[in-house]
RNA sequence: GCGCCCGUAGCUCAACCGGAUAGAGCAUCCGCCUUCUAAGCGGACGGUUGCAGGUUCGAGUCCUGCCGGGCGCGCCA
């Protein structure tokens, strides 16, 4: 089933043909005008360049072609040669029906399903997630949804940080400041029976006790190049299984994750793999000797690099650096075994990487080494870069005592107001206390996820709480509300039916502005999601779901439905739970849970 | 120094292979609750799209230069 801009598309593109102009021309978009015409087509300007003629005697041979569609309410050509099309209340009925019975809300699949990785979340084992990890998990888990949603097999990986040097700076900086966890690392490495006060030390490590101690240890290393030297060399020893670092990296990875699975969790954010570095540690040396065999590995510097550089190249691209002085996997080697991995394991078509902007350059260099050595075909790795999240001074974000702000407690914070807000509205008292939390939870989830997903993943932007908790305006918790409105219109709806008065949806009859903006509206849902899809830009869809609950509040202003005649009552019901059937739809593949009341 | 990204209303952001009058939200001001949830609806105000050229019937969008900002540039991830 087509939405109403691509049939008439077809329409057009015949008639574009049918004249002898490129039918491409005939391409059909919504129209910029919404006072002349419902949709448009601006083919008969470029085919006039290209045919030497008028644009308007185009136009017009192209409007010839056109008249008497029954779609159609009126064809006009206006200025230069736009052709203006405006569609029937029937045709919209119709179209409002078909989307009223589709399963997908008048959305479509895709033609060839792929199969697709999508790779995001990227936190660091020991560290807990901060508000910099809040745009990878929120994009990707979209992307993720979008995808699927369109019919390609998708899985979603998480991707851990655990296996760089950043675990030998943090083995080094524990075993500094326990001595007990020293001991049992001694023990371990010698094949003794660890002592009691080894394990419990180990065992009372929290995340709290990371955060404090790795910032203190990277600092250092920074300027101490024998701490630094060190650390390098437990990375190497972990990375070859030395027993006594093996077992605190367990215990790191296991505290870690706990704390992870929650923020994620709180999130609405689930991945199907929960991967890390160290996964692929198994494949790193047979691919290092593949790699060697094919010729691609160098020397140098006493490294062993894979040189990426490409004749017309801008810059000077560096090397892969596959083998670090120290003997140790590096960043970009994981990196790589992982791309090796998936192909092995699921033989992906497409892996999309949702990573912070700034890695570009890196990923084109694991990209380009991944395709010499055969691991993936040219375009089959793509990087969706994302900007930062700065503060109101343009800097990335801090709080006011200059630390990261951790992602629970913005969490935590947003909830909190929307507690107060619930409140304020005399909810609080009228609820079970447990669909009160969950209302809250998912008032924030809303407020944080949308006020994300409707900036452009490319581009930086600021961040500001006061602008991310607000529940007014073009937010999350707006969307939600308009949902809400529709829930609890069709509860009192099926009340009203069981009492035998008649209270069912029928058949949509478009009269209202209201009723034609609102059916329009779902109608445009289609290209939405698919320019969301194609663009991997999720906000092409946050802002359908915007304008849905703009058409839908509109329309619940303007037209009363229960206190309607039956027929308008019945036409009305429908379009307000096909609204609230789409709207759900979009919000879930943004990522967004709906409550049933607030 | 080289490369990438960005510069749109007071603020935060949109803008469909280049198209008509550049759109939203916030803020400010004015209206609307005895009828379906006012976290709402209607209206007003607000712009030389950083600057200067170029291509085009037509440029926020493409090209060149400049100004301003962010980021990256092999043993962190």
């Amino acid at each position: 089933m087509s939405d109403l801009k691509r049939a008439l598309g077809e329409t057009v593109e015949a008639a574009f043909a049918a004249i002898g102009a490129p039918s491409e021309l005939g391409r059909v978009t919504a129209s910029d005008r919404p006072d002349l015409a419902d949709f448009q087509c601006n083919g008969a300007l470029a085919a006039a360049k290209r045919l030497g003629r008028n644009p308007r005697e185009i136009a017009t041979a192209v409007v010839e072609r056109l008249s008497g569609d029954p779609r159609l309410a009126s064809v006009e050509i206006a200025g230069p040669g736009f052709i203006n099309l405006r569609v029937s209340d029937a045709a919209l009925s119709q179209r409002a029906d078909a989307i009223a019975a589709d399963d997908q809300a008048g959305a479509e699949t895709v033609g060839q399903p792929r199969r697709v990785i999508v790779d995001y979340g990227g936190p660091n084992v020991a560290k807990e997630m901060h508000v910099g990890h809040l745009r990878a998990s929120i994009i990707g888990e979209s992307i993720k949804r979008i995808y699927r949603f369109r019919g390609d097999e998708v899985i979603g990986d998480a991707h851990f940080g655990d296996w760089g040097f950043q675990m030998g700076l943090l083995i080094g900086a524990v075993t500094d400041a326990h001595p007990a966890i020293a001991a049992l690392v001694e023990d371990i490495d010698a094949g003794r029976e660890p002592t009691n006060a080894g394990q419990e030390a180990l065992l009372a490590l929290t995340l709290d006790d990371f955060g404090e101690l790795y910032p203190a240890a990277a600092g250092r290393a920074k300027t101490d190049p024998a701490y630094r030297d060190r650390a390098r060399k437990l990375t190497a020893d972990l990375q070859a299984h030395r027993p006594g670092c093996y077992r605190l990296w367990e215990r790191f990875r296991e505290v870690t994750r706990v704390a992870l699975e929650r923020d994620f969790h709180a999130l609405g954010v689930d991945f199907d793999w929960w991967k890390g570095e160290s996964d692929v540690d198994h494949l790193i040396e047979p691919m290092v000797a593949e790699l060697d065999a094919k010729g691609l590995l160098v020397d140098d510097q006493g490294a062993r690099i894979v040189r990426v550089a490409r004749q017309g190249d801008k810059r000077d691209l560096p090397p892969l650096l596959v083998v670090s002085s120290e003997g140790s996997a590096m960043y970009g080697t994981t990196d790589l075994a992982t791309i090796l991995d998936r192909k092995q394991t699921f033989d992906p078509d497409l892996v999309i990487y949702c990573v912070d902007q700034r890695q570009a350059d890196h990923f084109e260099i694991v990209f380009r080494a991944a395709y010499q050595a055969g691991y993936a075909a040219e375009g089959q790795l793509e990087h969706i870069g994302f900007g930062t999240m700065n503060g109101t001074d343009g800097k990335p974000f801090k709080t006011r005592e200059g630390g990261v702000l951790k992602l629970n407690d913005l969490i935590e914070m947003t909830r909190g107001k929307a507690r107060e807000r619930l409140h304020e509205a005399g909810l609080g008292e009228s609820l079970p206390a447990e669909e009160f939390e969950a209302i809250a939870g998912k008032v924030a989830v809303a407020a944080l996820k949308f006020a994300d997903l409707q900036n452009f993943r490319g581009t930086s932007y600021v961040f500001d709480l006061d602008r991310f908790s607000s529940f007014e305006g073009k937010t999350g918790p707006y969307l939600l509300y308009q949902a809400v409105r529709v829930k609890s219109l069709l509860r009192r709806a099926a009340e009203e039916s069981k009492n035998g008065e008649g209270a069912e949806p029928g058949p949509v009859a478009i009269a209202e502005p209201a009723e034609r903006d609102l059916a329009l509206t779902l109608d445009a849902f289609d290209a939405a999601l698919a320019e969301a899809y194609d663009k991997k830009a999720p906000n092409a869809l946050a802002e359908h779901a915007y304008r849905l609950s703009q058409a839908f509040s509109k329309f619940y202003a303007a037209c009363p439905i229960m206190s309607a005649a039956p027929a308008v009552r019945a036409s009305r019901l429908t379009l307000a739970s096909t609204a609230l059937r789409q709207l759900e739809l979009a919000l879930d593949l943004l990522g967004i849970a709906t409550p049933e009341r607030m």
